[in-house]
DNA sequence: GTCTATAAGTAGATAGAC
DNA sequence: GTCTATCTACTTATAGAC
């Protein structure tokens, strides 16, 4: 890691580091982060090695880069649904949490988990910025769902940290095993994402609601 | 892969392997598979590498040999629990639970699931196995607890796969973030392992007794 | 900014003596 | 079974011309 995280350290990313961003995504989503070579990359990206270095000064910092780059449209999606007023809480939570699930399986950064996982050990500043900048805010929002709904009697009062871990908890795994287990033939009769998508969204507010939930 | 997996063709794995394997998987779980050279597996082995190439063929195949070193005590743990007598089906929910959290970030098999998401893109074979050998066998072990109960009336009617979902999802994530945060010095402030093992718990069994939980 | 060429090092894996 | 010595291929990264 040498420069600033990321490599975000020009106000303005250049379009030439977004499409070697992109690019790079992709070998690494299919790859992992070891799998992939700079050589690999470059060619990929048609341009050489060494430019490839003038653009970002180490591996770690285009593959944070790659990471960084799909935080904000993750976010927004998620943003989108907590700032509409036309919705109630549980309404609100309903749509958040079928979001997060379809962007977990299919957006770049909610598939980049496995790797992030993979890069950590190496470089824990990835680690730490994946966190702050990813996590905490994703927490943040839903966390505002939360205290609307309790603030509104919608949801009762519980634990903020077992909201997120029962929420969260079974959508990362999800997405982990879809990226795991990705080369088998019956990915979705073993993992369903709508089925799993519907009866986990019904438990979690009916938990919140204090009712007795429906199997 | 060039033998069948895991390197276990002999119906009886030396003591020198069970001892490879052993040091091996330390050395897999604090730098992850490819920041672990098979050099650096002889280093700590106290033998050279072509020593190590004798026992085992490739590095694939050592890494399966400690992902399945680990297979017989997680599910021996399991197996304990459901074979009880003396406990009814919610009971052993709640102990199975329990197990599940401590082995989940404790036992070597259970820290080893980034590694294998990691490797599971270069070697299909590892993912597969994993999954045969480790993940199934687990489902039909909490399964039977799930059928238990409901032929007693304990629990209501839920959908299988719905209950692997909620019950396993938040365990693995926990499990792998406490891996990839493993440098935080704050790591029990932020994933509070004994808080959300407790409510988790609570929600589930609410859940299948399909009575209003408590936040 | 982009290139050619190459440095400097490490990876997994093997041959053959003992 | 274990060793010494070695091979080939590939890695990240850089120097310097254009």
């Amino acid at each position: 890691m040498h420069g600033s995280i990321a490599g975000m350290e020009d106000s303005k990313t250049t379009d030439r580091k977004i499409e070697i961003i992109e690019a790079t995504t992709e070998l690494f989503l299919e790859n992992g982060f070891s799998g992939t070579s700079m050589s690999a990359v470059a060619k990929a990206c048609g341009i050489t090695k060494a430019t490839l270095y003038h653009h970002f000064p180490g591996k770690d910092d285009l593959f944070a880069a790659c990471v960084t780059n799909g935080y904000a449209a993750a976010q927004d999606d998620l943003k989108c649904v907590v700032a509409r007023k036309d919705l109630s809480a549980t309404e609100k939570l309903d749509q958040a949490m079928q979001r997060l699930y379809e962007s977990s399986v299919s957006s770049p950064v909610g598939r980049m988990s496995p790797l992030i996982a993979e890069v950590s050990r190496t470089f824990p500043t990835v680690a730490r910025a994946f966190h702050q900048d990813y996590i905490v805010p994703q927490r943040a929002l839903s966390g505002q769902i939360l205290d609307e709904g309790q603030q509104k009697g919608e949801f009762q009062e519980v634990d903020r940290d077992l909201f997120f871990h029962l929420v969260f908890g079974p959508i990362v795994t999800l997405s982990l095993s879809r990226e795991m287990f990705a080369t088998f033939d019956d990915l979705d009769r073993h993992f369903p994402l709508a089925q799993l998508n519907d009866g986990h969204r019904a438990m979690i507010l009916s938990w919140l609601q204090g009712t007795a939930p429906q199997g």
